[in-house]
DNA sequence: GTTTACATCCAAAGCGCTTCGGATTACGAT
DNA sequence: ATCGTAATCCGAAGCGCTTTGGATGTAAAC
């Protein structure tokens, strides 16, 4: 038989109020009775009973994330990781994870239900575009919820997302460092915020590096591997081709790789090669793609959660910002280029 | 301002009990009033608070899924496809899917704080084990859940599973139109219940054909990719090399065409392979792997959320199974075995 | 005209928890 | 003695819904 909070007061010989109260940490009940409330409470297995306990606060103790239905692309790879980051962090706040989908056509339509449902307490808004009107929605209804990604918005709102002009910046850094001074951007389209960022980033650091990027040498490819395929073939038509290629995101550079492949390309000769996030572990076996990736997918969980429970806690959402720091993660497509003298790449500064 | 039961009967003259009656379909309201209600919520945009409903009803309107944390080596491919199937089919039951994840090792303790808190109503078994101890403890307690794959037990229990014998067969079966005979099998551990399967498919599909299956070409790999890297290395090491070879799982899959084509291999001459599930469509660009796939995720899904409402529903666990049907995915690696007339692959019904 | 049987509708009692607004006690301060 | 204060504790009123056990009225059965 189940034990509530009546039948535990009872066996307390103390009221319902009190117990309750002392189970919930309020100041109004002495020391010693909460230790003997806690271990009454510990010794019968009493577990509150959360329906209950929502209905009396009005809250529900969930928050809720949209997948896109059907999605299988970009990003799934990592959205694992981040669910069991994001779980297990709201865990310890005592919040569940809701997890919805839905096709984009009626996706405004799952959010109002969640909402007024009051299923949930805040969400999470994933793969955030530029434009999102999502965003919106949830700003004019003043519903607490996080951004995983930022956005075109005037009002402040609580996000999080990678620093991607700093991954430009590394990885272009490297590549100079290299000796490479023809390096090749090949893009996502910019009305993503990514890839805009992330081309920002690479001009600039382009340009600290004393280099003027060459508008020749930068592609864009459609979000899919055969954009990335397509647009290294563009690039090695070139009279003057690159000698060294970076690509915006890890689906199209797949594509670039079997590109490359295809045109007798190895890795650690002739054209180098960088991928943002990394290419998927399952398929490179033999060697390693040099990459600018972010932190783990649980790590983004985490502060994705922490985000949201400073919303929860009504923090100022000026101060519910996190930016994740990109790293290098060397592997084995790096390359000088032709006739450069190795020496610069053994130079370089961690 | 949220609007609730009470002022909805208010404003329909009606009493609670009958506004809440006639919206849940009881048969003692008059279809009159019925209608007027229905139209009445419609235009209030009445919205029933589910924490009361579920305080009263004592149901969580929700089922759990405990993910594994951090997991992100096979099957992940296909969970977000298959918790988009679950999600939606379970909305239209108006369920809720709540996920968590944990560690293996405290995965029983997530199970517990989930029934216990009364957080669900059932729970959803992921990636069963042969032997598998969440199963045997949600028994005990007699708590509903669906297990997605099957495992030992003498209790009935409600399953989703693939036909993983079919599978094998028709693998074999064509392997055996395209005229091979030296067929390789590469399969996982057989303590997992779908290896154990696959393996056993297509020992008797072989034999239904009239091959002995040849103990050296049955080669047991680690679930990983250089698992199926080595296997297939030392298949064509042997003296008398299989000419057509079957990878049980993509995982492997992967390492074997990366150890063919380090061999020397092309898609459609050489070895035939065939493999499981199918290779994530990421890697090959330019041909696609023959594979034996299974319903999509997004259909496990849809089956797996249908079983969750039978079981809830009390309809008796023997009922409540369900296999998928692989088929036959056909693709750019098949070949004949050396030597072979072409038209025996073409004479080959559908 | 009285019964029986439906067909409709409703009052009120929960479901198990939180919380407001006191009650009670103890105790040093006045 | 009396008062003010702080420290503890508790009664009772919800939170918004479902459901039991009738009440009421009306038409068919006797």
């Amino acid at each position: 038989m189940k034990v509530n909070l009546k039948m535990l007061s009872e066996t307390l010989g103390l009221s319902q109020t009190t117990v309750s109260r002392a189970l919930n940490g309020y100041s109004d009940v002495s020391e010693a009775t909460r230790q003997r409330v806690v271990e009454a409470a510990k010794q019968l297995d009493y577990q509150p009973n959360p329906q209950a306990r929502q209905l009396a606060t009005g809250r529900a103790d969930a928050v809720g994330i949209v997948y896109p239905f059907g999605a299988s692309d970009i990003g799934d790879i990592r959205f694992g990781e981040v669910v069991s980051g994001l779980t297990e962090r709201l865990a310890e706040h005592k919040l569940d994870l809701l997890i919805h989908s839905s096709r984009p056509d009626v996706e405004l339509d799952t959010y109002r239900r969640l909402i007024e449902g009051r299923r949930v307490d805040a969400l999470i808004v994933a793969r955030t575009r530029v434009d999102d009107p999502r965003i919106r929605f949830l700003q004019e209804r003043n519903f607490p919820f996080v951004a995983y990604g930022r956005t075109k918005s005037k009002l402040p709102y609580a996000w999080f997302d990678f620093d991607n002009e700093a991954g430009g910046k590394l990885a272009v850094e490297r590549l100079v460092e290299l000796g490479h001074r023809r390096i090749a951007l090949i893009h996502a389209p910019l009305e993503l915020n990514f890839a805009m960022q992330r081309h920002r980033g690479f001009v600039k650091a382009m340009r600290e590096a004393g280099i003027e990027p060459d508008p020749e040498l930068i592609a864009e490819a459609t979000l899919d591997r055969i954009g990335g395929y397509q647009a290294v073939g563009r690039l090695l038509a070139l009279k003057e081709p690159p000698t060294a290629l970076l690509v915006d995101n890890n689906v199209a550079g797949v594509g670039a790789l079997r590109a490359l492949g295809d045109s007798g390309w190895k890795p650690g000769k002739g054209i180098s090669l960088m991928v943002y996030d990394g290419i998927p572990s399952e398929i490179p076996l033999t060697y390693k793609v040099t990459s600018v990736i972010q932190p783990t997918g649980t790590s983004s969980g985490h502060a994705l959660a922490d985000l949201v429970v400073g919303v929860l806690a009504g923090k100022p959402l000026e101060t519910l910002h996190r930016l994740g720091e990109p790293c290098l993660n060397a592997g084995d497509t790096d390359a000088p280029p032709p006739g450069a003298a190795r020496s610069r790449s053994s130079k370089s500064r961690s």
